[in-house]
DNA sequence: CTGTTAGCGCGTTCAT
DNA sequence: ATGAACGCGCTAACAG
């Protein structure tokens, strides 16, 4: 029924293994079979069998994204500069990858399910982007999942997550607490005192770095943080919107909002307007990640860029071994603020 | 060196056969030897194998989803909800498939190069998402390819997508001629004559169709599209910016632009703001799609929302055989007139 | 440079 | 309900 490897060598008059070869381009072949065999590829128009090829070779061409929302521009982003890296269509043969992306949706119990599904597809590389979980029990459990698949000779990259110890998995993770440090600074060094803070989910590590950068500016200033002026949430924009009436409420002499990332920051400019509230007039804004509207919000959102596409990019080409890891498996990516039109000096009272 | 299927079954003191089945859970097993296998599967941390799984089985776990741009969140809400309906992780064992999400850019031969690819994993579905590119030769090598997969039994979707005749693909085709007409409508509604039109980029079937219900709206008010006030461009911010402040060269007297999609419409936004327009008030701005950063925008967009995540989940749901396709394997969606805040009477002059 | 020979690890008959 | 044996389609030695 289907064609197989064995009817392009007949049709080639060659044996399988020449087929096999010229296919793969790993051997010289002269260059008169290889024609040949190519053609009769062509005619009988034969694909081959990945499956067949993977078990054989004990290699394959999959690529594993772990990603927590797809439909988020932030993990599609550094997902799409994986893909382009890890050496998708291109020439006729050879190295083209298949990238497989997978939605956890946060889930820890997704994540690690995923995890043993690339592992059984015996996946050439896996790259997690975003926050990790922090409870224990995931960190160990991940912890012993990441060594088996580093042992079994898949690369591991963690793209925007911080490391995870013994497991050989090399980390470029963004310095999502000095981001949160210097955007709080911006803020206060503009005469904020009452900052209202919308956080992430909890229990994740993303979250507690840019919260801790907030406190660290804080500090700096001899303010305490008011447990009362942060509020955790998803990452979408409805948490922005709900938490910033509600922190509103809880302190109507609020003069800023920091929010966990730029949709929520949108939530929370949407909730201020229909509250009546300028911004940056009568509130201050600010957001984090720089995705791509958010410089056409009005005003546009003072946040803290991070370079996804450039730090996917280069966990797409460290994964296929076409650059070499940091030193010691870890590098720190920075964020820049950037300062616009969200933000200004609290209104006088 | 890894764990075998063999080794799980020696340590059960079962044969590999059992093993198997315990493992697919397809023929009856006593329970208790069930319970020696699972107990030694865990001790051992077999994880199966995928293609040696994939090649005896002739069959595969995979599912294909090829989208234009996975940065763009109008391809990952369709992927994002695809793949929660395939049956992503949940219980232990069975029905857990992987989406692989493959970004064409747009390219024609991007597409064929990863059916092909998909069709080499011998992939269990595969969802085309987004408009086709138009060339008879592309058409032409789609409809080979595409009947190749399906005689395969690789259930292909088209979702958002127009139908490939003859190939015995589904489709669930957005209607976006329909959208496009309503959204002209209402803005001639509101009073609108002198209209400016980004278009999406050419020899594609989303930006034909939008454009064609433009024209058909005018029609009815007979009115013909000036060709100088239509412009093509790609589906990004910059596009709709550059061409904007072209449509305004061309005609300073514009009154509404309409946009290939909400993404360009921002960029629109963007160009009529730094030139000093109010929006509505000066001029009008409609999109396409009613993206999730659509409403928030200020003002917030007029748009055409597109059920994306319905279509996309039903599109998972046909491909794993858990709803029935639509009568004639064709199915037309259409979207919802979102008016709002950016469109309004045109200024007096 | 090319053909021959063995498996890769698993699912699936066929027996029992 | 379980075991034995075969083959899925391909790659990787090893000859020649």
């Amino acid at each position: 029924m289907t064609v197989t490897l064995a009817d392009v060598a007949a049709r080639a008059r060659v044996s399988p293994a020449t087929v096999s070869r010229v296919l793969n381009g790993n051997y010289p072949v002269a260059a008169a079979t290889r024609e040949r065999v190519l053609r009769a590829v062509d005619e009988l128009d034969y694909v081959l069998n990945g499956p067949a090829s993977a078990l054989a070779a004990a290699t394959s061409d999959l690529v594993g994204i772990l990603v927590n929302d797809i439909a988020d521009p932030f993990f599609g982003i550094m997902a799409g500069a994986v893909q382009t890296e890890i050496g998708g269509p291109g020439g006729r043969a050879g190295g083209e990858r298949l990238a497989v992306v997978c939605n956890t949706g946060g889930s820890p119990e997704r994540e690690l399910t995923y995890l043993t599904l690339l592992q059984r597809q015996r996946a050439a590389a896996v790259v997690l982007t975003g926050g990790a979980v922090e409870s224990p029990a995931h960190i160990e459990a991940m912890t012993a999942k990441l060594q088996r698949l580093t042992e079994a000779g898949t690369r591991v990259l963690l793209c925007g997550r911080p490391p995870v110890p013994d497991t050989g998995a090399i980390a470029l993770t963004f310095d999502n607490r000095g981001g949160g440090l210097r955007l709080t600074q911006h803020l206060l060094a503009l005469g904020h005192r009452r900052i209202g803070y919308i956080a992430g989910p909890e229990e994740r590590t993303t979250t507690r770095h840019r919260l801790e950068g907030h406190h660290a500016a804080l500090a700096a200033h001899d303010l305490a943080a008011d447990p009362q002026l942060t509020l955790h949430g998803p990452y979408d924009r409805r948490s922005g919107y709900d938490a910033t009436l509600e922190l509103l409420r809880r302190d109507p002499g609020l003069t800023a909002v920091v929010a966990a990332n730029d949709t929520v920051a949108l939530g929370a400019c949407a909730a201020l307007r229909d509250r009546g509230l300028r911004i940056p007039d009568d509130v201050s804004v600010a957001g984090f990640d720089d995705l791509p509207f958010s410089m056409d919000a009005v005003p546009a959102l003072t946040t803290v860029r991070l370079p996804l596409h450039t730090a996917g990019a280069r966990a797409g080409r460290i994964a296929m071994h076409r650059e070499d890891p940091p030193p010691g498996g870890i590098a720190t990516v920075q964020g820049e603020l950037m300062v616009r039109g969200s933000t200004g000096v609290p209104r006088v009272r």
